[in-house]
DNA sequence: GCACAGGTGAGAATGAGTTGCAATAACAAC
DNA sequence: GTTGTTATTGCAACTCATTCTCACCTGTGC
């Protein structure tokens, strides 16, 4: 619920960052922190909206923006088509996403390998990384027996 | 160099796919296999357009899908801002891309760990794979030394 | 050659995300 | 508390890659 040890570590964080803490930057890390789900900016704008009427859907853009520069919000891309960008707190354990075509669920994977991969590749090649964008696409096993696949 | 024989190849699977042949179909297969790095639709609408003046960037980017469903054409995103798509002819060794932050350029890289954390959750989960999006952001040895980064 | 579906060019439309600007409101200093 | 400064907001207008519409054209099977 947004707990307050949250906020206030939030508040803190934007002050900083030389931010001036608004209501409005309070409400969308609310919105992201209280979702079970992955929002993109017109869910998170919706969902804000319920809080207060006036929050303009520039502002969530704005903010959510802002956040993931601090590092507090992740965006991420979802399935093949990247047209829209999806939002989740930060602190979470390392995991990628799933997308199923069948149903259109977003599964939360984990494995090493991606690390592994990092690491291997950073040592082998000098790259440094910093930032990857993971997805993966394919069919639940419901939908995957559904449409007689097999893995 | 859009050799015969690719020319044929590509004739007889547009026919496989009851599909015309047209010179704006060839001709946009063409400049990707000709490509040495990747393009977006507007370079292979620039490089078409030196082969004939009149192809459209409506038709570049409906042939790109057509050739894409066929699997002829494999579409890519870079780096973190995912606004374009890039394109590449399939057929190339499974590869995956990392972005220089620094300087831009596109390396790419291979590494077994995908396939295998993709063989590892389908036999754990029974998820059954279809595509992945997977590219690398940070920088490169030489724009790492210049920012005093390291691996 | 002919017919006719499928394909094309040109430009308008779409839509997620961004930006300019005038009005507002944090917040530090008094 | 009041004030002044300046970051932030809401709104509407904008951007720009990609898709769509539609009238015209052209591969293809006969």
């Amino acid at each position: 619920m947004g707990s307050p040890q949250a906020v206030e570590a939030a508040r803190a964080r934007l002050k900083d960052e030389g931010l001036r803490v608004t209501p409005q930057r309070l409400l969308v890390l609310q919105v992201l922190q209280e979702a079970e789900e992955h929002l993109d900016a017109e869910a998170i704008h919706a969902r804000a909206r319920e809080h207060d009427p006036n929050v303009s859907l520039a502002t969530v853009y704005r903010t959510l923006n802002k956040l993931k520069e601090m590092g507090l919000v992740e965006q991420r891309y979802f399935a093949r088509d990247h047209k829209r960008e999806y939002y989740e707190a930060t602190g979470k354990e390392e995991h990628y996403h799933f997308t199923c075509l069948g149903c259109g669920e977003v599964i939360e994977v984990r494995t090493p390998r991606i690390a592994q991969a990092r690491r291997e590749l950073s040592e082998k090649l000098g790259l440094v990384f910093s930032h990857a964008c993971i997805c993966f696409e394919g069919y639940c096993p419901s939908c995957a027996a559904e449409r007689g696949l097999r893995t």
